[in-house]
This record gives structure tokens, C-alpha cells and sequence, in this order.
DNA sequence: CCGATAATTCGACAGTTGTAGAAATATCAG
DNA sequence: CTGATATTTCTACAACTGTCGAATTATCGG
């Protein structure tokens, strides 16, 4: 993943309904869920939803098929991987003071390369 | 982290200045840099540095300390972990399909807890 | 083909965001 | 105090975003 993709992943994020839209698709996983069920589910216009819809998938994060009159959205997990990937290079110091890797190893820090010093 | 917080942090995040602005914090590590080395590097003129850096602060993702006349940012990893941690929640499909942790096992993925199935 | 269902596209509008020069504030050196 | 340096605050404005009703397109069952 590269930087202007980051920026359209995160941007895709940044906001309420996407967000609970995306990790309500994360919870179901590959399956995916209608357009329908999702505006239900999260109490959102179908015209509202589809405009978040379009930018989930512009940045990738998910994917769009059909089944006969469904549009049936899915994560891209895949995209999922390059955006937390992307988040966690350059984390530790390989350039600079080498003590972001100090503090007890949580998710950020502990998916950093140890970046062949 | 909560959902709020993590759409300040996403929001603060999917801006190419600000992308560009934190990167360059992370690298730097604990030790940070001063408001004008940080426009400097950035090819950006220092009032605009000054309202990215604000959203930064705000969204928790930076810290802000004096030292003489300069205003020193450094990153805040632990915000950073927090923001991962909440992004690789409920990435195992713990009440759904189950199957998202099947790929090869990348970042996003290898970062879920197995989840007490 | 026709009516019904699923979803998108269109259009309008208020609110937010990014940009950057000019003015103001804070700190320091002498 | 005074001048110089570092940074922020103020201000204005164009561009982008989020919302959602109404109209349109796609698909299905009969």
C-alpha cells in the first residue's frame, strides 16, 4: 500500500457510519451482507448508505457482487492487511531515535519490523 | 480506544500533510521535532503546519512540549497502538463467519486475537 | 410485459476542511 | 526594554463531505 492509497483507506474510515458499516462486514466476514440488511442494521437511508458504499469501495476496503436483485457487500481484508501494514513501517526508528519499540510491546509496536538494524 | 476516538484519529490520519507530517514524527521517535524543522521538511508554510498539527493534537496522535522557542511534536504510540488495537477488533469473525483469519496470516489478520472460540 | 422489490443516481443544501497571508503572541539575547 | 526568532491565531474563501427525498435503473416472479 502506497500513501495516496493510505490516505483514501483512512479517509474511507474517518467517519461514523462507515466505520460501523465496515466492522459490521468484518464481523461477518467474506459472506458479506446486502446493501438492504446493512441500511437496516444501521439505521441509515438506503440513498446515505449507498454514498458510503461507494466510497468504502473507491478505497478498496470492500468488495461489491451481486446476487440476483442483492448488491452484496464483503471486506477486503486483504487491503485491511496493507493499511495496518503501511501504519506500522517506519515505527521503529530505523532513521531516528530507536526508542519507539521500548514501551511494552502492544499491537502497533509489536507488528513493527524489527527492520534489519 | 473508542469508536469516536478512533474516527478523530482515522480523520486525523487520512490527510496527506498530516500522513506525511506524522510518518516523519514516528521515524524521529520520542525525542520529536520543532513546528518549523517539521513545515520545513514539509515544503508546507508554517500557519497551515500549524492547523494540520492542531488536528493531530486533538485526535491524541501527537504530544506538544515547550522547549524554549520551540514547540516540540512527538508521536504518541501508545494512541497509535490503541488505533491498531481497534482496527483489528473483531477481525476473526467472532460471531460470524469465522473464515477471515484463513489468508496467509499479514498484519491485520495476525493481530487479531484468536478469540476464545 | 407488468408489478414489486433492491439499490443506485440525481439534486439541493448546510456544514466541514484545507490553504495561506497578515497580524498577534511568546520567548530569548543583549 | 528592544529587536529578532518561533509559532500561533485570525480571516477569508474555494473545495469537499454528509444527508436524504425523489426519480431512475436492475432484477425477479408470474
Amino acid at each position: 500500500m502506497d500513501a495516496p492509497a493510505a490516505v483514501a483507506a483512512l479517509g474511507a474510515l474517518a467517519q461514523n457510519t462507515r466505520l460501523r458499516a465496515f466492522r459490521l462486514l468484518v464481523e461477518r466476514g467474506p459472506e458479506g451482507l446486502p446493501a438492504g440488511q446493512l441500511a437496516a442494521a444501521l439505521g441509515v437511508p438506503p440513498s446515505s448508505l449507498t454514498f458510503h458504499l461507494q466510497q468504502l469501495l473507491h478505497a478498496g476496503l470492500v468488495t461489491q457482487r451481486r446476487a440476483s436483485r442483492n448488491l452484496i457487500y464483503a471486506p477486503d481484508i486483504a487491503a485491511m492487511n496493507g493499511l495496518v501494514g503501511f501504519l506500522t513501517e517506519n515505527c521503529c526508528g530505523q532513521g531516528g531515535a530507536g526508542a519507539v519499540c521500548d514501551p511494552a510491546a502492544s499491537s502497533f509496536v509489536a507488528a513493527c519490523k524489527p527492520a534489519a538494524a
